[in-house]
DNA sequence: GTGGTCTCCTA
DNA sequence: GTAGGAGACCACA
């Protein structure tokens, strides 16, 4: 090295972390490896080395090394041995990315440079010594203060994130100290990451100030009685031994015996194909696309054999084999390592005592700080109803690792008083302050926000002017992990349970808090002491829960289903959840009174038939009139033995001419709908927004669709004339229109795919009738003149196929003899035989493995499948038919979902509103003037959902339509 | 008040 | 035959 030549050091560890923290999360496609910070590692290399080749930007390496932390344990444990000691394990996803990451090192023919019992900034430090000695300059590529020390005029750093250089100017200003007074300003703060003591009460802004006055840290601490605050001075002088320790422990070594010489650094030109062949086994096409076009396309050629070794190799390697199965040895596989932190997990402790409550607005500052230094912060809200919509925040609880967790109390009343039930208790940060001093860390995408059903506290935030961006759920991730195990898929994706199940701890009762039934109390009651407890509790237990989960994603090939199909959701259903539907009072008022005429004319023909009063809604009753008083033949009985009064059996009774069951049935009808329906509706306005939001849970059902309560806006009428009125109170707002697009066919269409059927897919992709077609083929009739029988027949089978068909169950659908309906199902089989290999096929996956995929990776868990009961293996078998039929067309609609708010604000939409969902359909509320053009920006997304994951060979089909009120737009 | 049963609304 | 949620009734506490 010689002068004029330029030094660039890598802090390689540092960046790591950083990256994972910084950047979105990334998966190798094809098996789910995390390989997000390998990613931003290799484009900030190949970005930096492309400068050194474009002598006309940027700086010019003639010399590069990648310069690694060897270990956790170094010559500053020696001389203080809690250095660290509160570091916690690095995320589970992170881990196998240390190897790859100094395998991307080496493929870049890059020095990897590490030393046993120092930390890569010493190394660092040594250097750039060495590198300023021979005249040359240092260019570090990190942005860690403790790095800062180093900085004088040949030597700087550089930001590679913000892409900002740090020269000497930069620490002044961000620190108010120049470099070399660096040491001094860490040793007084301290550090409560790398836990290094520093001084009590000491911030960056005392310790610059201080050392301003006194020139450096030896003179402050020898003249420290000279201080006139007393706290300060009292504190300078007890810690002041704390503080030179401090400083030993942040001063870097610049006499690190090294191995290399920095003369082997000089940068040589890179090794195309030894490169490109790591970046394609990464997976990484956008750069291995870039390299290949600067390394010329020669080297694109050869790169293909020379990848499949590359690719290979490192499938087999210990740090790259994510399937949990064929692990060998005591190699570092992502499922061993999920393995031992959830059995480490499971073996720590909880200390309520040691939770901490925040009632001052420094002290959550603090927090606030912490939380952006470890990039994780566990939230949770407490809250006055279950409706977020209605809510009102109690206070909030924090956890930055585990036992580490706070809460803080907002708007906490004293229990005693007068019958209000007293005031607010005192010394609570007030609500707008509290929000203020959280607000940038809840929007910072670096900084993780974990929530158990974060979507609650999510739209309650946002209800209050908090967005949070950068989110991770633990009710999610077990729910993509674990849906459907246990029996009828009973396992609660619950935080109790979960604490229950992954960390061997019961978490205190909520009820035990506010009690329960007439004296039940709302959480602002409960006093600060067992509110702390409570909730910085749940805080903790979803921080740790986290630590469970998350590596599970990556070790179980899970981590795209959660990234692309759940995580999203959170935002996107939380705002259409927030937005809501208008719902017309009036209309549903008028409906019910229409119904309440109706019901009561035809009661009064019930009574007249049955000969006497009685209540015509309970099937006992019902039950005795019509088989015990009036001797009607019963048709079938149900489980508790009581006759069945099912719609069926009357429909057959009135069929055989009978009058009361036909007048029960419409009795039934108009009852239901307006207990249902219009009754209810209207208790479901919000008072505030005067429209009704439902709730879709985006984790109960064991296929991956939505379900909606409070209410259930996913079940409203539209079979019958009558119910269909119901649809038209669900209204556009003046000077807007409802948009419904719902796809046509999916779950055929998927079917057709999934079990590669060429006479569907063609069929499909011709745009045919598919049920007359089937129709068709079944019974050789052609399509030209088909009776609507013939035809209605064929769609009850193909709906049949969809829901594992049954004989049983086809018969009793399209009311025939159980032999014919078994005689059309062989018929179907022999004609698609590829439909029987599917069942088959699916049902053997699900008996050997446990559970059934969709087409994105989805699992269905059936582990009943192999009960010995009959019937209950019968119904799993069914059902593990069905879920990747259906699965697959919730993940596609989930995904045009992830992606509708981003592709209507491209077209300048963004007062186009997705406000439901219904399964196959999407309803918008867009303002008259922009339907046109929105319509063909929600097709498009919906139709072309699947890719680019997946090319389906069936296309998808949409059709929207624009209306003022929802039974015209459908 | 809570939980089970029956029934019925949707995709 | 699949996947859901909800209201009414009724027996139990």
């Amino acid at each position: 090295m010689k002068k004029g030549d330029h030094l660039f050091l890598v802090d390689g560890s540092g960046y790591i972390f950083r990256a994972y923290h910084a950047l979105p999360p990334l998966t190798r496609k094809s098996d789910g490896l995390p390989v997000g910070a390998v990613a931003g590692f290799c484009n900030m290399l190949w970005k930096l080395l492309q400068n050194a080749r474009d002598t006309d930007v940027g700086v010019t390496p003639t010399h590069f090394a990648v310069i690694f932390d060897h270990s956790s344990k170094t010559f500053r444990n020696d001389l203080y041995p809690e250095y660290k000691a509160n570091r916690s394990e690095p995320p589970e996803d992170l881990v196998p990315q240390f190897g790859l990451i100094r395998e991307a090192t080496q493929a870049f023919d890059l020095p990897c440079i590490e030393m046993a019992g120092f930390e890569a900034d010493d190394l660092i430090a040594t250097y750039a010594r060495l590198a300023s000695e021979a005249g040359g300059e240092t260019t570090i590529i990190s942005s860690d203060k403790d790095l800062m020390q180093l900085v004088t005029d040949h030597v700087s750093m550089y930001d590679p994130m913000k892409d900002r250089e740090i020269r000497i100017p930069e620490v002044i200003e961000k620190w108010g100290v120049p470099p070399e007074k660096m040491i001094d300003l860490q040793a007084l703060t301290g550090d409560s990451v790398d836990n290094v003591p520093g001084v009590p009460g000491i911030g960056p802004k005392t310790a610059a100030q201080l050392l301003e006055e006194y020139g450096d840290l030896d003179t402050l601490l020898s003249r420290a009685n000279e201080i006139k605050q007393n706290k300060r001075r009292e504190n300078l002088i007890e810690f002041a031994e704390k503080a030179r320790i401090s400083r030993e422990l942040v001063k870097l070594r610049i006499d690190v015996p090294v191995e290399h010489g920095i003369d082997t650094f000089e940068l040589a030109p890179p090794d195309g194909p030894k490169l490109i062949g790591f970046l394609k086994a990464m997976e990484f096409s956008t750069l291995t696309r870039r390299v290949a076009e600067a390394t010329g396309a020669e080297v694109a050629e050869i790169e293909a054999a020379h990848v499949e070794v590359e690719a290979g190799e490192s499938a087999h390697g210990p740090d790259l084999d994510p399937s949990p199965a064929e692990s060998d040895g005591d190699a570092a596989t992502p499922a061993k390592l999920a393995a031992g932190i959830a059995e480490a997990c499971a073996a720590q402790t909880f200390d309520h005592a040691g939770y901490e409550c925040i009632r001052d607005l420094d002290t959550l500052k603090l927090w606030v700080e912490e939380a952006c230094e470890t990039g994780i912060l566990a939230f949770d809200t407490e809250t006055t109803s279950l409706d977020p919509m209605q809510a009102e925040l109690c206070g909030f609880s924090l956890a930055t690792k585990p036992g580490r967790a706070a809460y803080v109390p907002l708007n906490h009343k004293s229990g005693d008083g007068d019958l209000l039930g007293g005031g607010l208790i005192e010394d609570q940060i007030p609500q707008k302050d509290a929000l203020e001093a959280i607000k940038a860390v809840m929007a910072n995408p670096a900084v993780l926000k974990i929530g158990q059903n974060l979507k609650y506290d999510w739209l309650l935030m946002y209800r209050l002017g908090v967005e949070i961006v950068g989110v991770d759920d633990t009710m999610l991730m077990s729910y993509v992990l674990d849906a459907g195990t246990g029996s009828h898929g009973t396992v609660s994706h619950g935080m109790d349970a979960l604490s229950e199940r992954w960390l061997g701890h019961k978490p205190i009762p909520y009820k035990e808090l506010t009690g329960t039934g007439r004296k039940q109390v709302t959480f602002d009651m409960v006093d600060l002491e067992r509110a702390t407890a409570y909730a910085a509790e749940d805080a903790d237990i979803t921080l740790r829960l986290w630590q469970v989960l998350k590596p599970r994603l990556a070790a179980e090939g899970l981590v795209s289903v959660y990234e692309r199909l759940e995580r999203p959701m959170i935002p996107v259903i939380g705002r259409m959840e927030h937005r809501g539907v208008a719902v017309d009072r009036q209309i549903l008022s008028r409906l019910s009174g229409d119904f309440a005429q109706t019901a009561a004319g035809i009661e009064d023909e019930i009574y007249e038939l049955a000969g006497e009063r009685f209540t015509i809604g309970s099937p006992k009753q019902l039950g005795e009139i019509l088989f015990g008083k009036m001797g009607l033949p019963g048709g079938s009985k149900t489980k508790t033995g009581q006759w069945s009064t099912s719609a069926q059996v009357l429909e057959d009774l009135a069929a055989a001419g009978h009058e009361l069951p036909r007048k029960i049935v419409d009795w039934r009808q108009v009852t239901k709908l307006k207990s249902t329906y219009t009754d209810a509706l209207p208790g479901y306005i919000n008072p505030e927004t005067k429209r009704v939001h439902t709730s879709y849970a985006l984790a109960s059902t064991t296929t991956g669709r939505l379900s909606s309560s409070e209410p259930n806006l996913q079940n409203i009428p539209i079979r019958t004339a009558e119910g269909r009125k119901i649809r038209t109170a669900f209204v556009a707002p003046e000077g807007t229109k409802l948009i419904s697009a719902d796809y046509s066919q999916i779950e055929l269409r998927v079917l057709a795919h999934v079990a590669d059927i060429p006479e569907l897919k063609k069929a499909f992709a011709d745009g045919l009738d598919i049920h007359a077609m089937t129709a068709s083929e079944m019974f050789d009739v052609p399509v030209e003149g088909m009776p609507p029988e013939v035809r209605r027949r064929a769609k009850a089978i193909n709906f049949g196929i969809i829901y594992g068909i049954s004989a049983f169950g086809l018969a009793n659908q399209l009311g025939i003899p159980r032999e014919e309906a078994s005689a059309y199902i062989k018929r179907y089989f022999e004609r698609f035989p590829g439909i029987k290999d599917y069942m088959d096929s699916t049902k053997a996956q699900a008996r050997e493995q446990g559970y059934v995929e969709t087409v994105f990776g989805r699992r269905a868990h059936y582990p009943e499948i192999r009960s010995s009961n009959p019937q209950l293996r019968a119904f799993n078998e069914r059902a593990a038919i069905n879920a990747p039929i259906q699965g697959s067309a919730a993940d596609i609609i989930r995904r045009a979902m992830a992606r509708m708010e981003g592709a209507l604000a491209d077209a300048g939409l963004e007062d186009v509103q997705m406000l439901l969902q219904v399964h196959d359909e999407l309803i918008f509320e867009a303002p008259e003037s922009k339907v046109e053009k929105a319509i063909p920006v929600i097709c498009e997304v919906m139709e072309n959902a699947a890719l680019p994951a997946r090319a389906l060979s069936v296309p998808l089909q949409v059709e929207a339509r624009a209306a003022s009120n929802w039974d015209e737009a459908h």
